[in-house]
RNA sequence: GGGCGCUUAGCUCAGUUGGCUAGAGCAUCUCGUUUACACCGAGGGGGUCGGGGGUUCGAAUCCCUCAGCGCCCACCA
C-alpha cells in the first residue's frame, strides 16, 4: 500500500510556509467559536485575564512574550478539558494616551487647549478606534486564543459605572480621601503623578552654602542646598537633637536672607549630621521631607513656585521668573550681600516624570488618595497565608517589602482624558455620589482617576463585578495572573489591594513574572532606544510559531530573555523539521485514523511491536509526562526544551530513520501516532503550524479542541529504552570509527560483536545496524573471536571489532586505546573512591549506590577487554 | 542607604528538593547530492560551573566572603 508518492509531494509543498497558513487557521478557529469556554468533564476551571495592552500602544517583544505564554498555558488547560477562558481587552492609559493625541494635534498645528473639553474626548475616542482595531489585530495575529465575545476596554461605559461605584464605596468607608498633601507635579504633562511615575537620577548638580544670620546676634548657621530659590519660602532650619555643634543655636530665631522673614531654629532626628553642614533649610512648600517635618513642627507652609513651574507671587521680586532664571538671581544677590559661602559640585537624585523627563516639582496641592497604607495589611496577610504565590517565589519578597513601605496613592490627575472624579462642588458643598446630582449648580470635579484605579479593577469588573454573575462565581479568583514583572508594583499591588478591599478575594492564586526582553547587546529593549524587534517583523519573516517558540523556550520565569533574529531563525528551521517529518510520514500512506483508535489500536497489538516501536511508544511516554510536568509547575520553558529535544533528537534522527529500514505492518500506526502525539504537545506553543499539519491527518476534530495525551502507561518500557540507548551508541560508535579511519561514506565493511549478553537485541536488531552503520556483514560470537587486526571498542555488554586490516596504524591504534584505557582507569579510581567511603556506604541513598556498583562493573569489564585487546595488537 | 538578581563551552542560556563522566541551541572544524527536510544528515573539538573559604561521604546546586555586572526601592537637603 505505497502512496502514490509524486501526488502528494507535489501536494505537500518542501518548506512550511507561515505567511499561507496563520491567517485561515486564525479565521476558522474564530468561525469555530474555539475560544469560549466550554463545559468539561474535569469541573476544573482555568482562568486568566490578559493584562490590558496600552490602546494606543504598539505591541512590542514584551507583549509578545507575555501573550505567547498566556496563550500556551490556555491552548494547554483547554486541551486537558478544563473550563478555560482567557479575557482579552485593553487599557485606556489616561496619560500616555492623551499624550499621543496631543501629539498628533501638535502636527497639525493645534493644541489641546484650542479644543472644549468635550471636544477633546471625541477626537480622542476617534483616535482609540482606530487603535484599538490596530492593537487587537496584532494580538490576533499572534495567535492569542481569547475569548473576544468578552472583549473589554477599561474606559468602556459599564465599566465607568462600575469606577464611579467603587470610588464612592471607597469614599465612604473613609478609604478615599481628598487632602492637601506634597505630591509631585508634572509641569510639562500639568498633572500630579504618583510615587511611582517619578524616576529619580543622579545628575551633576551644585551644592551651594548659604549663612543664615541669628537674629540680634554676632552668629550664624550656614546650610547647605542644592534649591537655592526655594529658599524664599523657608520656615525653619533644622539640626539633628544630639549635634553639639548647634546644641546652642537650638530655639534661636534666624533671619532668612532676602525675605528677612523671621525663621526659627528646630531640633528633628530626621537630619543628617553628615550631610553638608548638618543644618538644613526647611522648605515645606517644596519637599517631601520638609513637608514631614514641618508638619510636625507646626510649621507654615508657603509655595514659591507655581503649577507653571515660575515664582510665584510668594517669591517677592523673584515672582513670574523661570525656577532657573531665579536661582541664577538669588546666587547672584546672595553672593552680593555675603551670605554665599560656597559653592561645590554634587551629584544629587533628581527627580523626573517617567514619561517626558520633565522635572518634577514637589509642591502642596488638594488631591485625591486612596487609603494604601489601610488596604496593605490585607493584602500582605493573604500573600502570608500563600492565598497567591509568587513565580519565581523571590518577587513574594519584593512585593513584601514594597507594600510594607507604601505610602498612600494619590489617585487624581489634571488630565481630560480618563474616568472622571465623582465628585461635585458647589459653594464649599462637596458630595461623592455615583451620578450627577440632579439639582442646578453642582459642578463636577475637573480631575481625572489615575489609569491604574480602573486597572485595579479589572480581575472582577471583566467578570460582571458587582452582579453576582455565574461568571464570578466560576472564574474568580482567576488562577494566574501573568505580566511583565516592571508592573508588579503598578498593577499587581493594586489589583491585589482593590480586590481584598472589595471582594475580600485575592484576585488571581499564582502571580507570574517574566523578565525583560532584550536584544543582542543584552540592552533593554524600548522605542527610545531604537533597537525595539518589531514581533510583526518577525513573525513575517519567520513565521508566528518560530516567534512564539523563541519568547517560550529555553527561558526561566523572571529572567530577562536575549533574542535575536539568529534565533527566530532557529526557530524557524523547527517549525520546518516538524513540517517535513509530517512530509515524509504522510507521503508513505494515505490511510488515517483517528487518534484515540489509533493509540487504541497499537495498545491492542504492543506485543506485536518490534524494539524500535516499543521504544518510540515509551519516549512518548515520558516526554509526555515531562511537558505536563513542566506546564503544572510553570516551567514551559522546560516542557519545550523537552520537546524540542524529543522531536528532532529522537523521533526524527533516530525513529524514522529506522522506520525506513524496518517496516512491518504497524509502521504507519506508530508513525502517525508518535507525529500526532507531538503536534498535540506542541500544539499550545505552536499553534498554526500544528493545527496545519493536524489537517492533513483527517482527524474528527480540530486539534485545538482535541484531548492532551495521555499515554497508556502500557507504553512505559525502561529496559526497552536502556536497550535501545545502547543500541544508538553502538550505531554511534561505529560510526566515529569509520569516520576517524576515514572509512569512505558508502563502504560497507563487516564486523564482530562478542556479546556474552543480549546476544538477542543485536539479532533482532541486525538489519537496522546494517544499515545505519553500512555494515556488510555483521557476525555474532560468544568468548573472543580471533580475526586479526582490528579496530576494538565496547560498548557494553558488547565488544565491538571492526578488522580494518588495509587501513590499521598499530602505533595509533595503540596510543588510542592507552589514552581510552587511562580515561577508563580515572574513572574507575573515582567510583571506586566513593565506594571504599563508608561514609558514602552509609548515608548515600540505595539507587545511588546502586548505580555506582553497577557502573563499576561495567567500567571493569570495559578495561578487561581494552587490555587484551592493547597487548593483542602488540 | 536598604533589598534583590546574575556570573556555567566563542555567543545565548537550561540544570526542580545537593547524588553525572556538567547539558542544549547557535557558532566552529571534518565528512556527506542516502527520494521528509541543505530551513538537511553523520562525526568531532570546546567548560578546573566568577575568585577564596566552609558544611557534607558527596557541591554548579547549601552557608560565609570577595569581585564584576544588572535591577528595584529610598525623604540625604
Amino acid at each position: 500500500m505505497k502512496a502514490p508518492k509524486e501526488a502528494l509531494d507535489k501536494a505537500i509543498p518542501k518548506a512550511y510556509t507561515p505567511a499561507d497558513v496563520e491567517k485561515r487557521i486564525y479565521d476558522m478557529w474564530m468561525k469555530e467559536n474555539c475560544f469560549s469556554p466550554r463545559k468539561t468533564s474535569t469541573g476544573k476551571t482555568f482562568s486568566i485575564v490578559m493584562p490590558p495592552p496600552n490602546v494606543t500602544g504598539n505591541l512590542h517583544l514584551g507583549h509578545a512574550m507575555v501573550m505567547s505564554v498566556q496563550d500556551s498555558l490556555i491552548r494547554h488547560h483547554r486541551m486537558l478539558g478544563d473550563e478555560t477562558v482567557w479575557v482579552p481587552g485593553t487599557d485606556h492609559a489616561g496619560i500616555a494616551t492623551q499624550l499621543v493625541v496631543e501629539n498628533h494635534l501638535r502636527q497639525q498645528g493645534k493644541s489641546r487647549k484650542d479644543f472644549t473639553r468635550e471636544g477633546f474626548l471625541v477626537k480622542t475616542w476617534e483616535w482609540v478606534e482606530t487603535y484599538k482595531k490596530n492593537i487587537t489585530d496584532q494580538l490576533k495575529s499572534l495567535g492569542a486564543s481569547a475569548d473576544w465575545s468578552r472583549e473589554r476596554f477599561t474606559f468602556d461605559p459599564e465599566f465607568n459605572a462600575v469606577v464611579n461605584k467603587v470610588f464612592v464605596d471607597l469614599y465612604n468607608k473613609g478609604l478615599i480621601y481628598k487632602d492637601d498633601y506634597i505630591v509631585n507635579w508634572c509641569s510639562e504633562t500639568q498633572t500630579v503623578l504618583s510615587d511611582l511615575e517619578v524616576v529619580a537620577t543622579p545628575e551633576e548638580s551644585k551644592l551651594y552654602y548659604i549663612r543664615y544670620f541669628v537674629k540680634a546676634a554676632d552668629k550664624s548657621v550656614i546650610v547647605a542646598t542644592t534649591r537655592p530659590e526655594t529658599l524664599l519660602g523657608d520656615v525653619a532650619v533644622a539640626v539633628h537633637p544630639s549635634d553639639k555643634r548647634y546644641k546652642e543655636f537650638i530655639d534661636k530665631t534666624l533671619i532668612l536672607p532676602i525675605m528677612n522673614r523671621e525663621i526659627r531654629v528646630i531640633a528633628d532626628e530626621r537630619v543628617d549630621m553628615e550631610f553638608g553642614t548638618g543644618a538644613v533649610k526647611i522648605t515645606p512648600g517644596h519637599d517631601p521631607l520638609d513637608y514631614e517635618i514641618g508638619r510636625d513642627h507646626n510649621l507654615q507652609v508657603i509655595s514659591v513656585i507655581g503649577k507653571d513651574g515660575k515664582m510665584n507671587k510668594n517669591a517677592g521680586k523673584y515672582a513670574g521668573l523661570e525656577v532657573e532664571q531665579a536661582r541664577k538671581n538669588i546666587i547672584e544677590y546672595l553672593d552680593n550681600i555675603g551670605n554665599l559661602e560656597d559653592i561645590e559640585d554634587t551629584v544629587s537624585n533628581v527627580k523626573r516624570c517617567d514619561r517626558t523627563k520633565a522635572i518634577v516639582e514637589p509642591l502642596v496641592s488638594k488631591q485625591w488618595f486612596v487609603k494604601a497604607t489601610a488596604l496593605a495589611p490585607e493584602v500582605m496577610k493573604a500573600v502570608e497565608a500563600g492565598k497567591t504565590d509568587f513565580i519565581p517565589d523571590r518577587f513574594r519578597k519584593e512585593f513584601s517589602n514594597w507594600m510594607e513601605g507604601m505610602r498612600d496613592w494619590c489617585i487624581s490627575r489634571q488630565l481630560w482624558w480618563g474616568h472622571r472624579i465623582p465628585a461635585y462642588y458647589k459653594g464649599n458643598e462637596m458630595i461623592v455620589s455615583e451620578n450627577h446630582p440632579t439639582e442646578e449648580g453642582w459642578l463636577q470635579d475637573e480631575d481625572v482617576l489615575d489609569t491604574w484605579f480602573s486597572s485595579a479593577l479589572w480581575p472582577f469588573v471583566v467578570f460582571g463585578w458587582p452582579d453576582k454573575t455565574e461568571d464570578m462565581k466560576k472564574f474568580f479568583p482567576t488562577t494566574v495572573l501573568e505580566t511583565g514583572r516592571d508592573i508588579l508594583f503598578f498593577w499587581v499591588s493594586r489589583m491585589m489591594m482593590m480586590s481584598m478591599a472589595l471582594t475580600g478575594e485575592v484576585p488571581f492564586y499564582h502571580v507570574y513574572l517574566d523578565g525583560l526582553v532584550r536584544d543582542e547587546k543584552n540592552q533593554k529593549m524600548s522605542k527610545s532606544k531604537g533597537n525595539g524587534m518589531d514581533p510583526a517583523e518577525l513573525q513575517n519573516a519567520y513565521g508566528t510559531d518560530a516567534t512564539r517558540l523563541m519568547l517560550l523556550l529555553g527561558t526561566t520565569p523572571g529572567n530577562d530573555l536575549v533574542v535575536s533574529r539568529q534565533k527566530a531563525e532557529s526557530y524557524r528551521n523547527f517549525v520546518n523539521k516538524l513540517w517535513n517529518a509530517s512530509r515524509f510520514i504522510r507521503m508513505q500512506g494515505e490511510e488515517t485514523m483517528p487518534y484515540r483508535e489509533l493509540e487504541a489500536y497499537l495498545e491492542k497489538n504492543y506485543a506485536k511491536l518490534n524494539i524500535a516501536q516499543k521504544w518510540i511508544l515509551s519516549r512518548f511516554a515520558h516526554v509526555s509526562q515531562a511537558v505536563t510536568e513542566g506546564y503544572a509547575t510553570y516551567r514551559m520553558g522546560e516542557s519545550g526544551t523537552v520537546l524540542y529535544e524529543a522531536t528532532w533528537n529522537e523521533f526524527c534522527d533516530w525513529y524514522i530513520e529506522i522506520s525506513k529500514i524496518e517496516v512491518n505492518e504497524h509502521t504507519q500506526a506508530v508513525l502517525q501516532y508518535g507525529m500526532m502525539t507531538l503536534l498535540k504537545l506542541w500544539h499550545p506553543m505552536a499553534p498554526f503550524v500544528t493545527e496545519e499539519i493536524w489537517a492533513t491527518y483527517d482527524q474528527e476534530e480540530l486539534i485545538i479542541n482535541s484531548s492532551w495525551p495521555t499515554i497508556p502507561a502500557k507504553f512505559i518500557n525502561d529496559e526497552i529504552e536502556e536497550d535501545f540507548r545502547i543500541l544508538i551508541e553502538v550505531v554511534r560508535g561505529i560510526r566515529n570509527v569509520r569516520h576517524e579511519r576515514s572509512v569512505a561514506p558508502g563502504k560497507l565493511i563487516p564486523v564482530h560483536f562478542v556479546a556474552d549478553v543480549k546476544k538477542d537485541l543485536l539479532v533482532q536488531f541486525e538489519e537496522v545496524l546494517k544499515k545505519l552503520a553500512k555494515l556488510s556483514t555483521m557476525e555474532i560470537h560468544k568468548g573472543r573471536p580471533i580475526i586479526g587486526r582490528k579496530v576494538a571498542l565496547i560498548v557494553y555488554p558488547f565488544e565491538i571489532y571492526l578488522p580494518l586490516d588495509d587501513m590499521i596504524d598499530v602505533e595509533a591504534e595503540k596510543a588510542r586505546l592507552t589514552k581510552w584505557i587511562a580515561e577508563k582507569e580515572k574513572e574507575r579510581r573515582i567510583i571506586q573512591s566513593k565506594l571504599d567511603n563508608k561514609g558514602f556506604i552509609a548515608n548515600a541513598p540505595d539507587d545511588v549506590k546502586a548505580a555506582q556498583e553497577k557502573k563499576k562493573q561495567e567500567v571493569e569489564a570495559v578495561l578487561t577487554t581494552m587490555k587484551q585487546q592493547l597487548a593483542d595488537i602488540e
